[in-house]
DNA sequence: CCATATTAGTTGCTTGTGCAACTATTGTCA
DNA sequence: TGACAATAGTTGCACAAGCAACTAATATGG
């Protein structure tokens, strides 16, 4: 095989995971602020809330998989989120190691509060993206996601 | 102002923030495990090395900079680093609050040892673009970087 | 039906990160 | 020059996250 440059460079600012992990951080970092400051809602807090929204009686098992979140930090996360009754939890009946989780009426009102901050903060980037580019952001994200998937757990 | 449906969801797996963070994670997840298992150097290790090969002689404060890292960590990465004879570091003798850093010679091998597995992994990734697609990429996240800037410390 | 494996969720512990306070050095300006 | 501000870097501290070990409940296979 041919031998490679010895100046083998690879500048840090062009190192697409570190390019992401920048762009993720600056977006996640200013919003995660926004729930904290004016909500006291840190961000895994708010992302349960809005898989209860979406998927009331959850168990913390399907949170833990529509949120990628680690199992520990649910638990945690639910155990602060009951404590403020803004989310009800209850044991399956059915099966009791589960639990079956939904927002309360408060849960549900904070979730209105907060909801239109985050879509406002959204709303923010997007607009800086014609519709075709948002289409087009959409699938690489799909495509890079789907490498990352291919090549889990050898 | 018109009335919002009260339905208003929005879907946490829609999120942009929320799908960035993903990507970011699983791509970055995966490599940090490489660089900790293989060469047990960490990931603010590992970009404060880079920075230092492409800018030898840098003080602190330009590897913070440079890496986005914050200041106390690169001290501590630079401890980790230097006692283990990776990076040489010297007060400068023009401002003596200043550190001269660079990678020892060690350093360097290292450096060329992850060098090759950091380019081969992000390949991977951009092995499933097209070449216009890894540009655009770029240029998308370069606007909603740009973004993101317009709006910190209000 | 019993022994064992598996699953849901909790808790202990280690580690990494970020903020703030601190030290040491240099810059500024009256 | 001399008091005060600013800067480089370190350290203490608090907190969040992940892993592993644990409990409790249910599923499975002989």
């Amino acid at each position: 095989m041919a031998r490679k440059s010895l100046h083998n460079i690879l500048k840090l600012e062009n190192f697409l995971p570190y390019r992401l992990s920048l762009l993720s951080n600056l977006m996640s970092g200013a919003i995660a602020r926004t729930y904290e400051d004016k909500f006291g809602i840190s961000m895994p807090e708010w992302r349960i809330m809005m898989i209860l929204a979406e998927y009331p009686d959850s168990a913390a098992e399907a949170v833990c998989q529509r949120t990628r979140i680690e199992k520990s930090v649910v638990s945690r996360a639910l155990s602060r989120l009951t404590k403020r009754r803004l989310v009800d939890r209850k044991t399956d009946p059915a099966d009791r190691r589960r639990s079956v989780l939904r927002l309360t009426e408060t849960g549900m009102s904070v979730y209105a509060d907060v909801l239109p901050v985050a879509i406002d903060y959204e709303q923010q980037f997007l607009a800086a993206l014609s519709d075709e580019e948002i289409t087009r952001l959409n699938q690489l994200i799909e495509k890079l996601m789907a490498v990352s998937h291919g090549m889990e757990k050898p």
